[in-house]
DNA sequence: TCCCGATATTATGTATACAATAATTCCATA
DNA sequence: TATGGAATTATTGTATACATAATATCGGGA
């Protein structure tokens, strides 16, 4: 009862679902912390049955742990964690990539992505990028690893890759930055640029081998910049704050 | 209410579960079949709430596909999404692999592995193996993988392995066979158990691209020998059956 | 003071009633 | 006969009551 806002024509459970995931991720629930349904209640406005859809959803998204006696807790991520994360989404992508290459693409499949990378061209400057082209870059590259994903056309495959980037660091989206890091996420963003344009050939010349060395290489990139970043922090803040500590350069 | 059989110690919701597993598992509901919620609760005896948790678990486990305007079907695999799904599962066991070769694993962590591979050994005879101790050997071979599977230490991996493997026809089972296609599957297998000892090896020599590619090749086995077997019968039964048509030699 | 156990409380698992939406059927009309 | 629409039917989404199991609390005894 009292529906308060939202939009009305999403089912409670997606609307729970959503709701949770930003709580977990904005930190206000903690890792390890348990969450009851009541509390879930509360927080969503929903009843129990759409609140433990979306409980039951989260698990299997990897943002919560089942309790073996009932409930769920909110799931902490180590450093290696995320690192590996990363690790894992670039092996699934290599793999995306070599299928494409190797089942053979038209030039008509590969113009929206050439496009989106002349899109990304046209917003980086020579020597430097401004932090609102910088978020149009992190929307572009995000467009990009998908159409690129969905080229392998395969569908166990690209269903494996969502839910391998579900979680939000494993994700290749490019991280909220600071005035003061983005020199250096220019550097990074040229090199993956440049990798981008690899893979398209690659894939363009039916080199399998070739491009997916190249897209494991790119998440190797973005794991290389997440410590650099992680080094200037003084310390990890892990999950509350973790959904604003993305990985760049990828 | 009126509790026929089954274990009571475990929820309705596993019950539910694993009872539309079997059902579309074996072909009882076939693909692209809508499955009715009224229709499960029939089926499993217990009530719509853990019947639509179960629905749920089983759309996220890859066997049901959820229809826009609500409800499930059964959801229906190519030979190709079987191969891509092998081939997947060897890129992820590849990377397990050179994750434990990498991080480095003491004697005592190969210990367990050893002993499968031995018990294995002493399954297969020089130029025959029987009916049940191929059997006994689809049993051992999923220890060696979930037991390599654990070296990488990397819980996202491992998360992800177990849901890549969640398909029968994705995990490293073997196939029931008939007594016509033992003498081809005796000779997969001594191969496959060579690649198991020279991952072992690999891994403890801490080589990790060797131990990577090998695994990779492992997989690449399993879709040959797939391929070889699917090749002798009239057509590929998909779905109902499709439990029983599992991958060999890996 | 500490530990153990019984009780009370809270949380989850389950069942079911109700509401809203989608699907189907059947009839009327072109 | 085909088609469109309205009414009916079926199915899912949601809320909530009840049962059961886990957890916390409190009191008594060593």
């Amino acid at each position: 009862m009292a529906e308060q806002d939202s939009d009305r024509s999403v089912s409670q459970t997606v609307r729970a679902q959503l709701r949770l995931r930003d709580l977990i991720l904005s930190g206000d629930l903690r890792p390890g912390e348990r969450i009851s349904e009541l509390q879930a209640v509360e927080a969503t406005g929903a009843s129990r049955t759409p609140v433990r859809m979306a409980l039951v959803r989260l698990e299997e998204e990897g943002l919560l742990e089942a309790i073996p006696s009932g409930g769920f807790t909110v799931k902490g991520f180590s450093e290696r964690d995320v690192l590996d994360s990363i690790e894992l989404r670039g092996a699934l992508e290599g793999l995306a990539a070599r299928f494409a290459a190797e089942r053979g693409v038209s030039s008509r499949d590969l113009e929206p992505l050439k496009g989106c990378l002349d899109e990304i061209d046209s917003l980086v400057q020579r020597d430097r990028i401004s932090i609102e082209a910088f978020s149009s870059y992190v929307t572009l590259n995000a467009r990009f690893h998908v159409l690129l994903t969905e080229l392998s056309r395969s569908p166990s495959l690209i269903r494996q890759i969502d839910r391998a980037s579900a979680l939000p660091f494993a994700s290749p989206s490019g991280f909220v930055m600071t005035q003061s890091e983005l020199p250096q996420a220019h550097e990074t963003l040229l090199i993956a640029q440049d990798q981008h344009r690899v893979v398209v050939d690659a894939i363009e010349n039916r080199e399998g081998a070739r491009a997916e060395a190249i897209m494991r290489e790119h998440a190797r990139l973005a794991s290389r910049n997440l410590r650099l970043v992680l080094k200037n922090k003084t310390h990890f803040d892990l999950l509350p704050g973790l959904a604003l500590i993305r990985t760049a350069g990828d």
